[in-house]
DNA sequence: GATTTCTTCTGGATCGATCAAGAACAGGGT
DNA sequence: ACCCTGTTCTTGATCGATCCAGAAGAAATC
């Protein structure tokens, strides 16, 4: 790995001094702090830096002096490929790219920390502090980026006592979507979730399964759910349920089918994530059921696609982009420390949580039930 | 910026030896060389840094000891949110990360290249080594990573000599393309272009602009189109030209709207990526010009978004994934130095350029042109 | 028993910069 | 002449690890 450019070996900047005939110090701050020296020494400096080849001082080294990494980390639950399918974490990434990029800060990525592997893709990686990506409880990659003794700033999930907190209010979400069917006369409902554990289970739900969910978000949105239903008088124990290990449409799709093929037939079908809602739909689609006159479907974030589906996908949005703006300047800040322009943007802040709204869009995938 | 943790200064692996009364040569084999000391010593040791907790050596320390980062750089031309809802880009990176995974690297993106701004997001970034991806000739960003004397793979451009390049031959896809409606029966024919500067400009095309481009693949898929107008013996220099500042759908739909405006109406559009094909599909809807009966559209690249647009398009599909895999491989691996695996993906590199295969993938975007 | 070899552990140099403290010299004010 | 302030540049310590050469002791070889 020396190709595409010479293997001369890195010229330091003792070198440079060196042949300048002037202190490191002095090259240094050259570069650095260039109101340090004169201008005309400083143009010499970066005269000869300029014939010797020299390209500034070594981001690394710099790094251990002054202690900044000049980079973020960002750790998600799945591979890139897969983050970059879900219209969710992309928006989240967008987020924090404008975040990084107000600062003139890296993002450094490392995905797939579910799959717990190798310590060293998070311990062993430059990085001035980290967001943690809707992670299951008691994965090790979490350990390994708390130990680090760094900031660190979790999305969504797990809630943990004494680490700041960015996400929504999952249960008020979820009590909007199922009273939204429940006020459009659905008593049959039925639930496709996400996973309640990162163990790759896809069928149906389980009360075990859920009683022991390492997974915050998954969880609270059943319990605001249930609440609805419990509120309205329905039995929320046993409404049918259908767990899906990702938040992915041909999921979605074999959780609808599963769902529809169920006697009584549900009437309406609540979904934790709009690419599982939309998966729903072509489930309708594949069993000639149509929507919204026999079936109603609620998805949840709000995604573009939710847009664009026919029919359109009434959900619960969440600011996806601003999520991921928020967890990076909440990381970026430390709050009680305010920054120049903190206060351009004030959040939500409740101790070590922040929590965005969340909000009811109707579209037309709900209408009222079909008369029993 | 001390928050969700505790702020104790960080212990260090010399401070560790110490309690123990051993020396830091010790502990640090216990973390990064455990066959150098008995397994009881290790365990000592182990035991000490939980209870101390201590998580292991300072990754940037380590780096500059070692010289090795753990991570690379992708530096892209637009903006990180740009590069995500860009499916050409987003490929991309999927085939970089792919390899990263493979390698258990680190993936640090530098994002806004082509935006001169400061050098710093470059040179002061620790990584192994950088992959630029479609830089115009001129960009600073791309000297500063020569500069560093780190391993460097261009993708797509600009191709400089004594760098090395992946990309596609697109001579040869836009031969292909143009050759294809031709052979069709397509006379008139018109050309939306990517940018051939990175100022911003969108527009009919210009002779000066095209002639002082910037942007290699853009040239190069033009004097494609144009070599197989010419093999037919139709006027290739005066073929109606629309450049977009960006390969974005609103961008396409414009340029379609300008093209299909002129009189004669062109019967057969050339655009440079999908992304602008699907604009000039988009465009032929408003004007209710039928594609394929009145107007055959070919775009390049092959984007997920090109088998399900209606009709769906026919375009020079270029493998986008592996290129982004086949980049990241040719930076690990030096060729010239066969590595355990090289074996396994021989790549059909030529001296410093890897050209991967394209192909014509018909659909139904193109017909017979229709009777004059 | 002497010599070699192996295993296990240690001390000091080193990676390439920044930082704190201070030296040398200039000019200004009294 | 003196002190003070300010600018410009230098010295030596330091960040936190890894690496190299070698010491001490145990085990193997002759």
């Amino acid at each position: 790995m020396d190709h595409g450019t010479r293997a001369r070996r890195r010229i330091t900047l003792q070198d440079l001094a060196g042949t300048l005939g002037v202190s490191k110090t002095t090259v240094s701050n050259a570069f650095s702090r260039p109101d340090q020296l004169s201008p005309e020494l400083r143009e010499r400096v970066m005269e000869a830096a300029r014939a010797a080849g020299y390209a500034g001082p070594n981001p690394v080294a710099r790094m251990l002096r002054t202690g900044r990494a000049g980079a973020i980390g960002l750790i998600l639950p799945e591979s890139l490929p897969f983050a970059l399918d879900d219209p969710t974490t992309s928006e989240l990434i967008r987020g924090i790219a404008d975040a990084c990029e107000e600062r003139r800060l890296g993002l450094l990525i490392v995905p797939g920390a579910t799959r717990a592997r190798d310590p060293r893709t998070i311990t062993d990686v430059a990085v001035d502090g980290f967001i943690a990506y809707s992670l299951p409880w008691e994965t090790p990659a979490l350990q390994h980026v708390l130990a680090r003794g760094e900031p660190v700033v979790v999305v969504d999930e797990p809630r943990i006592p004494g680490v700041a907190t960015v996400g929504v209010d999952d249960f008020a979400g979820a009590q909007l979507a199922a009273g939204h069917l429940i006020s459009l006369g659905h008593r049959r409902l039925g639930i496709v979730t996400s996973p309640f554990k990162p163990d790759g289970y896809t069928g149906r739900g389980d009360a075990a399964r859920i009683a022991s969910s390492t997974f915050d978000v998954a969880t609270r949105r059943l319990q605001g759910y249930r609440a609805a239903m419990a509120n309205a008088g329905l039995p929320a124990d046993d409404v049918p349920l259908y767990e899906c290990a990702l938040s992915d449409e041909e999921l979605g799709r074999q959780a609808g089918r599963d769902l529809l093929e169920r006697r009584p037939r549900p009437t309406a079908i609540l979904a934790m994530s709009d690419r599982l809602a939309l998966g729903v739909l072509a489930a309708a689609r594949d069993l000639e059921v149509a929507v919204p006159a026999e079936l109603s479907i609620v998805g949840f974030d709000d995604i573009p696609g939710a847009t664009t589906s026919r029919p359109s996908l009434t959900t619960v949005r969440q600011p996806l982009r601003l999520k991921g703006y928020a967890a990076a300047r909440y990381l970026l800040d430390a709050p009680g420390t305010p920054s120049p322009d903190a206060a351009s943007k004030p959040l939500p802040a409740d101790g070590d949580e922040i929590s965005l709204p969340v909000e009811l869009v109707i579209r037309r995938s709900t209408a009222g039930a079909p008369p029993a």
